[in-house]
DNA sequence: CAAATTTTTGACCGATTGGACAAACGTTAG
DNA sequence: CTAACGTTTGTCCAATCGGTCAAAAATTTG
């Protein structure tokens, strides 16, 4: 259908414009953020930049359309082959490094849902509540043939989503409260150690 | 010090506009907000609302001041006495009642933590850590006497702020992955007793 | 080269914003 | 009643907002 067409300064550019909005909406929220914040953010001016973004919506909706599917990668890879404990610790490990790698992504996200999600409803509704039902049938298998303990998978994937996103999402809180010393680069390897330990000591099967 | 003395109409109103901008900022933002919207929801013009406060950072500062007491007094309760895994169980309990029964406030707080915290970095590094540190070593004080597995007590707390919260800000994507069936009042209950099942099988004391 | 096209910018616009202010209104005490 | 005080509102303002537009500048194309 309508392929873009770009020429490469334009690929360049709405390039350099998403990076520059991802900066100032994650921080900002969206009506928070100004286009002028965006454009300076951008090194452009700001009638130079609606030309490469005809609304303040539009760059938004291209942030979180490229978001959605790097964020819900862990996810995916969520595997049936494996070990299911194996397989529940990679899952809980790659998501903990994006929340370490991609924490600015993580904020754009909850800024959103905690607003209603009123762009991307209909993606939460449709997509990926196709997603994370097709992963907790596997997870229920996995409790149906007592390789991990029984519970409800839908939760156990909302606290596995919470307790990674929380050190992107509260990042200022967590360094606050841990203090200089414990709340340097390290305090990402403390966390996994410690979920590493709450998730497969509370799925381990019983007997 | 300077004592309030305010008459009964100013107290009246005053709550009348903070419950008001409860809803709007909890929803919005505070950049995303508006002294209008706060004058209609609170059903007045704005300059009325304007002689209770003078400036819209006014009614958040008054927000943000009565909601750290209530929000932290879980933790407060935390208390040596009694079972570690009693005591540990119903403290997830209230925070998980608080985001069931006051999620406007919980809204409110993200909102205020993943913009950088502007207004409450002092408070988090002050009283929040001290009271954290303070928790963090009864709990610490329960691993040594063998009573709960030993694991990072700090990351311990955040994690059930995480998982707990999660059902108070992120409550729109839970109910859209959830479906209308399950995502109806029963999920509270849900998210209970997995939660419980959680914690306390990762928490139990090895052997 | 020159023509055509794409990119950039300064100036500008209407709408909305937070907030000021004086005048009007209501209430209460003497 | 009336003076004093507390409350409410209509009107206004400067700043900022998202976005337009025509023209200049740079780049690509023939």
């Amino acid at each position: 259908m309508d392929a873009p067409r770009r020429t490469r300064i334009q690929q360049e550019k709405r390039e350099l414009i998403l990076e520059a909005a991802l900066e100032v909406f994650s921080t900002h929220g969206f009506r928070g953020s100004t286009i002028d914040q965006i454009a300076e953010a951008a090194g452009m001016s700001k009638p130079n930049l609606l030309y490469y973004f005809r609304r303040k919506e539009d760059i938004h909706e291209a942030l979180m359309q490229r978001l959605l599917d790097t964020w819900l990668a862990p996810l995916r890879e969520l595997d049936d082959i494996g070990d299911p404990l194996t397989e529940l610790r990679s899952y809980i490990r790659r998501k903990l490094e994006m929340a370490r790698d991609f924490p600015r992504e993580s904020r754009l996200f909850a800024n959103e849902i905690l607003q209603g999600a009123p762009r991307i409803m209909p993606l939460l509704a449709g997509e990926l509540k196709t997603l994370v039902d097709e992963k907790a049938a596997v997870i229920k298998g996995w409790m149906r043939a007592g390789k991990i303990a029984r519970t409800d998978p839908w939760h156990l994937i909302f606290s596995i989503w919470a307790t990674t996103q929380h050190y992107a999402d509260f990042d200022v809180q967590v360094r606050a409260v841990l203090g200089p010393n414990r709340g340097g680069d390290g305090r990402f390897e403390d966390a996994a150690r410690f979920l590493e330990q709450l998730f497969l000591e509370g799925l381990k099967p019983k007997s």
